[in-house]
DNA sequence: GGCTATTACGGAAATCGTAACCATG
DNA sequence: CATGGTTACGATTTCCGTAATAGCC
């Protein structure tokens, strides 16, 4: 099981073709090909059926390991360049969408005291917030989710990195003003199992997370928004399509978009939108040079 | 990174010595060699002081993450393995010493309703056990530690496992009967920080476990026993060589070498000594012939 | 018949063992 | 000088690309 294997698999997996694949990863066809043919043979079973390329049930189980197999790998390789790294020239942070906000808020502070040192910042889902922060791409991530009020956030277990808490906001329902519930003083997930939810698992909190949170499993979306635009959430919202769990801030900004729109407190179960910090492993001046950064946002 | 140059580094870490690691993998010297030399160079960085032979702090970093890595990678194949074979012909039960005591009860009724199958019991430490049923080597593994009253044990966060609470014990200071502190109704651990404890981390909660529970760090070994057997480690607690943590059933069993001992409820922090079944993902056959043993240990 | 995976084969590269070499205690 | 890690080198294997083959819409 040679990681070049797993990463082959993988995409193959995702691509639903050996030669896209091939071109993905800058191998031929027949590369792709043995690649495949080698870990079925090593693991005694086909993992992927052909015409159409979609995994065996032996596959799926594979995928869900090769994933954070990978990660991990990357990780440790990042963890060890940090330790032989002076502290970054450069900070490269990274966001999810909603915690974004929360950075923007902080950013003026991190140059100010990082004057001399280039900064970037990118905004892209969760996971991949996480990755890059495991691989060393970034130097600080930023992430956002839902827990109950005393735990973190419950991240990717591939990989360990130091979480630090930022910002714990009210979780309000979001939904048309003019919809039944929107008078009401406070919700619980009881009211809404059979509500019409928009699922927006790259900008809000994924229902799949809502779910596993209430330990309840009857929410299922009625419209899957794929996006990271709030205003278009919003709007989705406002014109019906369905109802989101947001943190408070994200619903009542002083923005146009907000008319016309309702938000609701969740009160039961216990959650809270939750903001946190990740980093590597810092040692020596890499720390030190970082711990304004943290201190800053906190 | 390959997992074997991995493997070839974590071997030579353990043995201190590119021959005897080579002797240990059925490598010769120079192949161990050429193995830790692909290593650094790929990484650009040495991992290895030689003569004597001990890992860089970069080293030390990659030894954290190449264990569980390797797990990872055998968990995986035996993951994948077990949803092309069918139900196990034989059980193969693994448990941690005191983890072993709640499993024997339950023993009988395992045989019981599996009579046609073999069985085994293997007791080793805790990391072994979680380590042999994410790789397939046992079908189920039992293991004990302490935790808050609501918390699962942190397993080794490398794999995912399933696993079922099965016994909640109180947990309680053994200590010798003529001990200061053997008269209290109750102890906190504030007030044992200062005491001589025993670490036995191979059959009792490791102190570092209680350490991390408690948030404190003040809690140092005045004396550490690697050993399984815990008539052993009451005899050498009766005899005045330190304290423990253990889970009451382990103290107060009708068994002659409790004589002289104490056992003083533990009330803060709120911990308890929890017993929990592991077992891998299991599909089909497999989980319903699995089933039974889960409910009868339940 | 076109698209796509597989197989055959050859060259390049990597792997490991033997053996000579060298460094440290 | 002896133990033990490194380097040199060659046989074997592995890996990947080219190209021919085979299988499914």
């Amino acid at each position: 099981m040679d990681p070049h294997l797993l990463r082959t698999f993988i995409t193959v997996a995702e691509c639903g073709s050996f030669s896209a694949a091939a071109a993905r990863l800058g191998y031929t066809q027949s590369a792709v090909s043995q690649h495949i043919a080698a870990l079925e043979s090593d693991l005694g079973t086909p993992l992927l059926g052909r015409r159409p390329v979609v995994p065996t049930p032996a596959g799926e189980r594979l995928l869900e390991h090769a994933g954070p197999l990978l990660l991990r790998l990357d990780a440790a390789r990042a963890d060890v360049r940090r330790t032989i790294a002076g502290p970054p020239s450069t900070l490269t942070l990274a966001a999810s969408p909603l915690a974004a906000h929360s950075l923007a808020r902080g950013l003026a502070e991190v140059r100010r005291s990082h004057p001399g040192t280039e900064h970037s910042l990118t905004v892209c889902g969760r996971s991949q917030v996480v990755a890059g922060v495991a691989a060393g791409t970034f130097t600080l991530g930023l992430i956002d989710g839902i827990a109950a009020p005393t735990d973190p956030l419950h991240l990717s277990d591939a990989v360990q990195l130091r979480t630090t808490p930022v910002a714990h906001d009210e979780l309000v329902v979001a939904l048309p003003a003019d919809h039944p519930l929107a008078n009401r003083r406070d919700l619980t997930l009881a009211d809404l199992v059979d509500a019409r939810w928009i699922d927006a698992p790259d900008l809000a909190a994924p229902l799949a997370a809502l779910r596993t949170a209430a330990g309840s499993n009857a929410l299922h979306p009625a419209f899957t928004y794929h996006g990271t635009d709030l205003r278009t959430l919003l709007t989705l919202i406002q014109a019906g399509h369905g109802l989101a769990a947001l943190p408070r801030p994200a619903v009542t900004p002083s923005s146009a978009a907000v008319q016309g729109l309702a938000a609701v407190p969740l009160t039961r179960p216990r959650l809270v939108h939750r903001t946190e910090l990740l980093h590597g492993h810092l040692s020596g001046p890499a720390a030190e040079a970082l711990a304004g950064v943290l201190s800053d946002l906190e």
